[in-house]
DNA sequence: TTGCTCGTCTTACGTCGTAAGGCTACCTTA
DNA sequence: TAAGGTAGCCTTACGACGTAAGACGAGCAA
């Protein structure tokens, strides 16, 4: 790395440095060397840490309005769900290349010119879809991070597949927590196709967002 | 604070602490300083400070079960939703009193028993509904932290009262951003009662906990 | 009395973000 | 062309963090 520093250049090598280590890789020094330069050095361009993190949310979502940007669907009238959906699983494929990314978006409320302008993107497809101004702003607050294409999951009954010793641990928690466990036993009984683990996130998230989406399509004028 | 040491005692102190100030001043030293102890003397009674933060989920949880164990509303069929309902907007008034709590439960899979106990609650609740053990697991999957209590919200006009600075700086981005600065002023418009901010938290809250209860209840048998 | 073990404290290490200021190469301007 | 300034990078150092290693004292057991 021999070409002089930029604000952008470091930008993007925080991202790559969080891919290939974890958000825990992400230092200033750490961040520096990959540069080819002192820690120091990158205060010329980045006032602090937290100008990184907010420079590494801009450069994600600018990956995404990248992409979001090349769909071209129709979005007049009922066809605004599809468009939507469309637009907010091609996000979530960024999401799945940096998992990282997550952590920092939801550490820090991010107004800065690329999430607007994802945001006005989506105001623009539902408003083509005949909602009012009021409708879109509680649909924006309803979808939340979701939007973007990610969620907070709280339930997980485990990361790793469906083994027997995990579904002997789950008889074991019978008596404290009946209704759980005969819900998950259920769950990895009808689903003996077990090596994708307890639950497809994928499929998750899409059965929410068509949740929501069928939700909002139900109060169109 | 002379009373001797304990686990619970720890863990607790840890709430108060950052009830006080904010995540960022929960700190092993902090932490003992509080209880009259040294920093080094926590590690006898907490592996180490993930430790502490996986107990300041329990804790907060316990805290959300102990009133949700207080509500007796009937949960037979059609009932469910109300219960459902007034189970998660209870557990949110938890998180308004430790709103540093949120970022805690987002960093780490929590699967403590408190979690699994209100889960189980969640499951029984949906049950009685009349819900398949299938369409139980795809409604948690759905409501993610949701269901209890909180969202992760990217989309956030700013803090504070509606000024006419904030609505100056709007029209200035009228340009780049032109569907999100029209709908954000007819929403500044439409409610002059300034006062309150741009967005009402609880109520958006309610709209997209209401978006996802209705679509669930069309699901049932 | 002796010795063990439980609970606490002291000291110290490595890592983090970053403040203060030094060094050089280049540009401006007289 | 010489003088001075500034842009860009570096060295050094500080305080805060989590925590490893082990010393210390009190209480109990033998």
């Amino acid at each position: 790395m021999k070409r002089p520093l930029t604000r952008d250049r470091v930008l993007r090598a925080a991202v790559r440095v969080a891919d290939e280590g974890g958000l825990g890789a992400l230092t200033m020094r750490r961040l520096a060397e990959v540069l080819g330069a002192e820690a120091m050095s990158l205060y010329y361009h980045v006032r602090n840490k937290e100008e990184v993190l907010d420079g590494v949310v801009e450069v994600i979502t600018s990956e995404i309005n990248d992409l979001v940007d090349k769909i071209d669907l129709p979005s007049e009238g009922a066809a605004w769900k599809a468009a939507v959906r469309t637009r907010i699983l091609t996000a979530r494929e960024v999401f799945l290349r940096h998992p990282w990314a997550t952590g920092v978006f939801e550490s820090r409320t991010s107004s800065n010119p690329a999430v607007l302008r994802y945001n006005d993107g989506m105001v623009r497809l539902l408003r083509d879809g005949g909602f009012t101004h009021d409708q879109i702003h509680h649909a924006l607050h309803a979808l939340g991070s979701r939007s973007l294409g990610f969620t907070q999951e709280l339930f997980d009954p485990g990361t790793g597949p469906v083994t027997e010793e995990s579904l002997a641990a789950l008889r074991g928690m019978a008596d404290a927590f009946p209704h759980l466990v005969s819900m998950l036993t259920e769950i990895a009984h009808d689903d003996p196709d077990s090596t994708l683990g307890w639950c497809d996130d994928q499929k998750e998230f899409e059965f929410g967002l068509d949740l929501i989406l069928d939700g909002l399509d139900r109060l169109r004028a």
